[in-house]
RNA sequence: GCCGGGGUGGCGGAAUUGGUAGACGCAGCGGAUUCAAAAUCCGCCGCUAGUGAUAGUGUGCGGGUUCGAGUCCCGCCCUCGGCACCA
């Protein structure tokens, strides 16, 4: 019974040995030849209509990662796939070629990022090409290439001229021994990456795009109108966006000047989302640059050195969220609005100028920043909020102090105003000598209190004058039309969501096209004589951009007067670059933006990318979008219908202890593991036996030197087992955890389905089609789980879930091998045929060459075109199927019931059944449950 | 801190969405083939008890709903992301 045993019909020009180099260099010679993947709008090949799928584009940072792969993986199956159910489809490729990388890159190595950045194009090209992908390469762009980013500012200049771009003053991270402008990350601790510098703030103009004025709009659409995304993506855009709504308001006040006129007019103006806490308010405070803290600070020359302290640290949102909170008072005051009271001004660090005015009012009771700001500086706490329950215990308290005292009762204001900064334990000490109870109550109510007062449910106002039990949303119509009435205040809504600025002090990028003139000021470059062309010659050397020193870079003259002039030097954010890119696709070499091609294209059916750009990238096109809309260029709101945010790939991290905590990091291929007793991971030695530790799984990166290069796979393995493994480790979306062994697996699967088809070649050569009446019960067996797994294919492709389409078709393989070589010519065939489908777009190299080493091709047509495979419904039938038998809901065995048997029989045989005699303990079933084709259930 | 995702064997993961938990694969163990090894093929493989048939138990923890819960509800724990110019 040996393989040796068997003689193996050899079958002419068709290898016994799968040999991954030649398969693979076989196909992709014969798809260049026939220019397979070239895309043509209106194909009358593809009857469905189009299907535009695109990856994010990729930072040539120099070699391909796994994480690369994967995405493209996913993408290559998604258009393969689709192409095969007749659709038109597009999946083009291209570089975000400009950024700060190359730059730094540039400082090392000392070689311009032109050059270094086309260079490693080329490379990962070659990679992409050897991977497989489907790519149009007719469609490629590199986003450094002129004859892009001309786009960029032709289209910028548009915004410029209806009011979409602006220029304004900007605060930056200045370092200044590099005297640069410096990214949020390239700042640590407060000191510049390279130079170790304080960096510093700075204000310079720059430009900005009003992407808020689509807030509502795009707000609006990520909730109801884009149903391909996930909740969870949307959710991120949401909260980015960041509507709220509230009442914006005044505190008067008479604070004069040096000139003698009132700052602001008079008016410190905040916004609130908490409008029915007003009444509780106990003090305000500014940021550092605020009008009135800058007024604080000339008034009372000691403070300003101390408000000046306040502006250091970060003020992302989880920064301030976690800093200690600090302030000063200031001395000065302003009225309360509503009760005329006067309210002391505060500095505080935690308050941001660009945030709304730049001031907030302090509610020490309700807003727990407020509170611990209070509590520092024994700042007085007035609750005004309470639920009905706390006002019931209130009154219940106060009844029980009345009659132990026989005094006056307490009110629940009273009581709810325990001072918590002041001497609680005198005040309680007091009512506890007259009435035990009385005393505990309040300590009890005064934890409730702490508890309810922070939590997001919004209870009933108290101990607010004319506004008393009122619920939320009453008390702020009541507040906000007091307000308005004394014109004060009004209700407005704002956003998180701000404006983006796209100035950068680097070289890398495109050129912002205006031009400063000593006379007419900062002039547009005519669109005539776009682009303006980046030198592509200069290598940074971190001292500030090169531009500024470019002499031929710099001398034009202005457009309008013809005076000499200067030309700007910053360059866009990259993410301009990104924001348009995929319509660039559509209308390939176009003398326009876009053409009418990108009508057919767009919008795009399937996005594909990092979940690490749910915001910025993903807002930004969109907004890009709505705004080339505005200007006629589409007629379409949102540029993606569905959106697919892959994993990230992990693997694990090992490292040698170094001198003070550092970590030499070693690659995880040259370590020898060693497992604790349950068998986990723990650490490992090195080749040397020197031991290395254990630190854990991370995301795939350089710093760590756990990647895995896809090179050295596509070498060893070949492009298809890389392709299978990276598929097949996990769901797209989901994080996955790399491992070697679990790669071995992949080939061994191509190689059994390469034995398979070379041992049956003839037989599939000349067998028909699949008469069932012919087939044993064997053969039946085998065909009824070779359909059975191609309906869950079918069912995993349609919802994206490839790693079980790869089971299936490794569940379609183990059934087929049952079938030996001479057995069943035409089950082999039919075998073949739809297991060679089912992983095209998966392993489109070896099913290409067994496709057409096996004749499918004259019978069929080609592989990349033919028709997808469906389920046999007759294969499907069977005469007789299992039940899983229950009683009282445990899993007690099986019965075999005819599949015609209706509910009545099933009950009937269940009922009878050996199961129900040994575990119904010989009481009758008192209800029977009956789930068709699954199981049934029998309760006694 | 706030918001979100996720916890299933030694490992990656499945369970068509309330119906046999652990499909498929990796690793491991036993066997066949081989002079030997590689490769390949066959079998076993959650945990506990038992030689065994079998029984009990089991999807992060504690409760609940249901004939039936990995899946639904309530309360916790752990973990990974996001929270404005790295792409």
């Amino acid at each position: 019974m040996s393989r040796g045993s068997i003689a193996r019909p050899r079958f002419p020009d068709m290898e016994s040995q799968y040999n991954h180099k030649t398969v693979e260099s076989a196909a992709q010679t014969h798809w260049s030849a026939i220019d397979a993947y070239r895309s043509i709008e209106n194909d009358p090949r593809f009857p469905k209509g189009k299907y535009y799928a695109c990856s994010m584009l990729p930072y040539p940072s120099g070699k391909l990662h796994m994480g690369h792969v994967r995405n493209y993986t996913i993408n290559d199956m998604l258009v393969r796939y689709q192409r095969m159910q007749g659709y038109n489809v597009l999946m083009p490729m291209g570089w975000d070629a400009f950024g700060l990388p190359a730059e730094n890159a540039a400082m090392k190595s000392k070689k311009a990022p032109a050059a270094w950045t086309y260079e490693n194009i080329r490379v990962m090209k070659a990679q992409c090409q050897a991977l497989g992908l489907a790519f149009d390469w007719s469609r490629e762009l590199a986003t450094c290439d002129p004859a892009y980013y001309k786009w960029n500012q032709w289209f910028f200049l548009k915004m410029l001229e209806n009011g979409l771009a602006y220029r304004k003053t900007q605060i930056v991270n200045w370092d200044p021994i590099d005297q640069t402008v410096l990214a949020n990350e390239q700042v640590i601790d407060g000191r510049g990456w390279r130079s170790g510098a304080l960096v510093e703030k700075r204000e310079i103009p720059g430009y900005y795009l009003n992407i808020t004025k689509y807030a509502e709009e795009l707000l609006d659409a990520t909730l109801h109108k884009l149903p391909g995304w996930s909740e969870r993506l949307r959710l991120i855009q949401e909260n980015w966006i960041g509507k709220s709504e509230g009442v914006r308001f005044a505190f008067p006040h008479d604070i004069k000047d040096a000139d003698g006129k009132l700052v602001q007019d008079g008016k410190m103006y905040v916004f609130t989302t908490r409008a029915d806490t007003i009444m509780g308010v106990t003090f305000v405070a500014v940021a550092p640059e605020h009008p009135l803290a800058i007024r604080a600070g000339q008034l009372n020359p000691a403070l300003a050195p101390k408000i000046d302290a306040l502006k250091l640290g970060g003020t992302t949102e989880a920064e301030l969220a976690l800093k200690e909170k600090e302030g000063v008072a200031t001395g000065l005051f302003v009225t309360h609005p509503l009760t005329g009271e006067k309210i002391e001004v505060w500095v505080g660090n935690y308050v941001l100028i660009i945030y709304g005015d730049g001031a907030v009012m302090g509610v020490p009771a309700h807003d727990e920043r407020d509170w611990n700001f209070a509590a520092k500086y024994g700042i007085p706490v007035k609750t005004v909020i309470g639920s009905e329950q706390l006002y019931r215990d209130c009154l219940a308290v106060s009844n029980a102090y009345q009659s132990a005292t026989g005094g006056a009762p307490l009110s629940p204001t009273e009581l709810l105003n325990v001072n918590w900064n002041g001497d609680i334990a005198g005040q309680l000490a007091h009512i506890a000598r007259v009435s035990p109870e009385a005393s505990n109550a309040v300590v009890g109510l005064a934890h409730q209190m702490r508890h309810e007062h922070f939590s997001a449910e919004r209870g009933l106002t108290i101990n607010s004058g004319k506004f008393d039990r009122l619920t939320f949303q009453d008390a702020v119509n009541a507040i906000a039309a007091d307000l308005a009435a004394k014109g004060l205040g009004e209700k407005k809504t704002t956003f998180r969501l701000r404006d983006w600025g796209i100035s950068r002090q680097r070289y890398w990028g495109t050129p912002i096209p205006v031009i400063h003139c000593d006379d007419c000021g900062v002039v547009p470059v005519p669109e005539k004589d776009l682009p303006v062309v980046l030198p592509e010659h200069h290598i940074p050397d971190g001292s500030g951009n090169p531009l500024n020193k470019d002499e031929a870079f710099l001398k034009c003259s202005c457009p309008k007067c013809g005076k000499p002039a200067r030309r700007e030097t910053d360059t866009m954010d990259t993410f301009v670059d990104s924001a348009w890119y995929y319509m660039r696709y559509t209308s390939a070499n176009a003398d326009t933006m876009v053409d009418a091609r990108n009508d057919y294209w767009m919008p795009m059916d399937q996005y594909i990318g990092g979940i690490e750009h749910a915001v910025l990238h993903l807002l930004y096109a969109r907004f890009w979008t709505k705004a080339m809309r505005d200007m006629g260029l589409l007629k379409f709101d949102e540029p993606f219908k569905r959106m697919t945010n892959h994993g990230m790939l992990l693997n694990h991290i090992f490292y040698t202890p170094g001198s003070h905590g550092a970590k030499n990091y070693v690659p995880p291929t040259d370590v020898k593991l060693t497992h604790d007793e349950k068998g986990h991971i723990n650490g490992g030695t090195l080749e040397d036996g020197t031991p290395v530790l254990y630190g854990g799984i991370g995301k795939m990166g350089k710093s760590e030197k756990n990647g895995v290069d896809p090179q050295d796979l596509i070498d060893k393995y070949g492009a298809d087992t890389a392709r299978l493994y990276v598929m097949f480790v996990g769901g797209p979306e989901d994080a996955a955890v790399w491992s070697d062994t679990a790669v071995e697996g992949a080939m061994r699967f191509l190689r059994r389905v390469w034995t398979y088809c070379a041992d049956r070649a003839a037989d599939i050569a000349n067998a028909g089609a699949v008469d069932a009446a012919t087939l044993t019960a064997e053969q039946k067996a085998t065909r009824f789980e070779l359909h059975s797994a191609l309906k869950q294919s079918n069912f995993d492709y349609e919802r994206q879930q490839y790693n079980t389409v790869v089971s299936a078709s490794m569940k379609m393989l183990n059934a087929l091998e049952a079938v030996k070589p001479g057995a069943c010519p035409s089950l082999a065939r039919e075998g073949a045929s739809i297991l060679l489908r089912t992983l095209a777009p998966v392993t489109p190299h070896i099913t290409y060459k067994l496709w057409s080493d096996l004749g499918f091709e004259k019978t069929d047509g080609a592989l990349l075109d033919t028709e997808w495979p469906q389920p046999d419904a007759g294969a499907l039938v069977q005469d007789e199927i299992k039940l899983v038998l229950q009683i009282n809901g445990k899993t007690r065995g099986e019965i075999v019931v005819p599949s015609s048997a209706d509910k009545a029989a099933i009950e009937a045989a269940a009922a009878a059944s050996a199961e129900v005699a040994k575990f119904g303990e010989g009481r009758a079933p008192k209800k029977i449950i009956v789930v068709p084709g699954r199981l049934v259930n029998v309760v006694v």
